[in-house]
DNA sequence: CTCACACATGTGACCGTGCACACGCCAGCA
DNA sequence: TGCTGGCGTGTGCACGGTCACATGTGTGAG
């Protein structure tokens, strides 16, 4: 039987206390499992809470703690393979800890955006950040805005004042590069991501290393922009201006384009062409060929980015940051240099 | 010069009346621009609130009021291209139109998860909702739990008392299915979704109504779960089992693996065998050959959802129904059924 | 026997905003 | 002159929780 006292309000912990026979505040102990209530009277509350389907107001505890137990997730580029999936971890996981969260999409990434995102996170009051927004602009207006939330920031590398989060990138291209100086191949093209995104630069670094390591002779990176219209359009370029045997590319989607403009070119892939892509997209096995790629755990990001959020704010240290390592995944799209044969380069030996 | 009278707390209406030499009841009317305020004295408070950097306390307001301006976005399957693509979008507009949005992502569609995640929701005092969960299931528990918000569902049918929003699944499947017809298939072969998705219950519908208008033997669809992976093991099976010229797939995840699947099986895609996709992902037309499919504008019917359910919480009625119509992109993965030659179906001619 | 001290509970103020109502003022009208 | 009514503004309370402090009760030590 549900006793409903109030007419259109919903209950309150007044209701609650009236119909249980004790005071409000006992109500708000029992909700906050304070240590010093009889076990009796607590029991008898809570089947009163239980009857009028009591729910707290969260409004009403954010404006006097100052806590609105929500977490802020400020992203670019929501759409992507990457981020959607790290998101989707991200509330998870913080749900199953019983915050709340608040995505803000970015349009664009101008500043005038960014500082309109953020304020509308900060409007919630938010306890904590999660930041994928892996351009390099976004953080120079994150630290003018003076954060007084402590923020993690996915994809990216540490800066001043908060932690980051990311696959080993670096380590992820050399494996991806180290693959194919392994084949033998010897002029390798870098597709790169866009400048500003700090995964972009780490993918290059890595990939640089890989090769000077080798003693390879490095050629000039292409700057994308991830899609694959993108790499269909640069693998058009590259084989009417470059000569080389292999290509990286910095995502699978690029990686897409370039095996599909090779083969408008009549190039087959791997015969002529070596393809490393990175991201390992569920689409990539299916490719054509089946995509050799990186793959990165972004769901494993984001719930380490919650769990370590949800640590700094309750206090908790929390220094699980053993690096999440890539895995590299090979299929059908690389394989070794041809010594002989009708190859691009032939002249050149 | 910035005043700052309190040490710790951020500014509230009090401050900003006090500095302003008013009471905080003029400073509330300002900010919600009530018509009788001297315009001197509204200049002089906007001035105040400039300087303090005053930002209203959200928290507060919503414990009053009982807004929250707060629209929740209950979503299945976030990662997937189609929701993804409409959330980033409801965000947008929600956001232009001054509204926060708090997404819930279903980890599981099992009741439990569902009126878990609907709760979640509904603490937060969201005034309209917008289901992306297009199992049949979430309306299910969605129907017990006696909503008192108006919502609006993406990608399913309208159903009892809320507002449905989609592309026309079912005249898309159309398109796709008439488009083989029209090429001269008789023997086409659809792989559908899940069987409780309602997007994929009205594009197998689609596909059905055109293949018995045009008096064809129907062939029974399979039902798959919209991954390339299903796509690759389904065309592998029809292969062997079934005689057929064209696939019409859902989805172009599951298109990809069929690609895939042909491709293996040494058979040419659109030569032997045609193939249509259906979302036209952006990677679609760099598939292996470029999937001809059908375009839908999920970003549009994203915003569509925002105005809808923004004009039933204002009041307004809107009435801007106008259906989202696929728009059908043929690229080369179909092709007109070879009267002769090496076919798997030359022996029924 | 009394005092101190945990335990279990109650009382009242307060968080920042909006709302209902009251107030003073001035104009228009009978 | 007095009454009405709109304009611009102020006063006090309510919203639903939490916090600081007060209160009453039992229990063991001195």
């Amino acid at each position: 039987m549900s006793a409903q006292l109030p007419k259109g309000r919903a209950p309150s912990i007044r209701d609650v206390a009236r119909l249980a026979g004790v005071s409000h505040q006992t109500v708000s102990r029992v909700l906050n499992n304070h240590p010093s209530i009889r076990e009796s009277t607590k029991a008898r509350i809570m089947q009163v809470m239980e009857d009028m389907q009591y729910r707290p107001n969260l409004a009403a505890r954010a404006l006097v703690t100052r806590h609105s137990r929500t977490i802020g997730v400020l992203c670019a580029a929501g759409a992507q393979y990457g981020p959607a999936n790290s998101i989707a971890a991200i509330e998870d996981a913080a749900r199953a800890a019983g915050y709340y969260v608040n995505t803000a999409n970015l349009a664009a990434v101008d500043p005038e955006s960014i500082s309109g995102a953020l304020r509308h996170l900060m409007d919630q009051e938010i306890e904590g950040l999660v930041v994928i927004a892996p351009q390099v602009r976004v953080f120079d207006v994150l630290a003018k805005m003076s954060m007084d939330v402590p923020y993690v920031s996915l994809q990216s590398t540490a800066a001043g004042g908060h932690r980051a989060l990311s696959g080993d990138q670096i380590e992820g291209a050399r494996l991806a590069t180290r693959h194919l100086i392994e084949l033998g191949h010897q002029e390798i093209i870098h597709v790169a991501g866009p400048q500003d995104w700090i995964e972009a630069e780490a993918r290059m670094q890595g990939f640089l290393d890989e090769v000077d390591s080798a003693e390879l002779q490095t050629h000039p990176p292409i700057l994308g922009d991830w899609t694959a219209e993108f790499g269909y359009h640069a693998g058009r370029e590259l084989l009417s201006t470059r000569e080389f045997t292999a290509v990286f590319a910095a995502n699978d989607h690029m990686a897409l384009g370039l095996l599909h403009a090779f083969r408008d070119a009549g190039r087959d892939v791997p015969r002529d062409i070596s393809v490393v892509g990175f991201d390992d997209i569920v689409d990539a096995r299916h490719f054509c060929p089946p995509l050799t790629t990186v793959r990165q755990d972004y769901a494993e990001i984001g719930r380490r980015a919650v769990s370590l959020l949800l640590g700094e704010v309750d206090g908790d240290p929390v220094v699980s940051t053993e690096p999440i390592r890539p895995v590299f995944v090979i299929r059908d799209s690389t394989a070794p240099v041809r010594a002989r044969g009708p190859s691009p380069l032939r002249k050149r030996y």
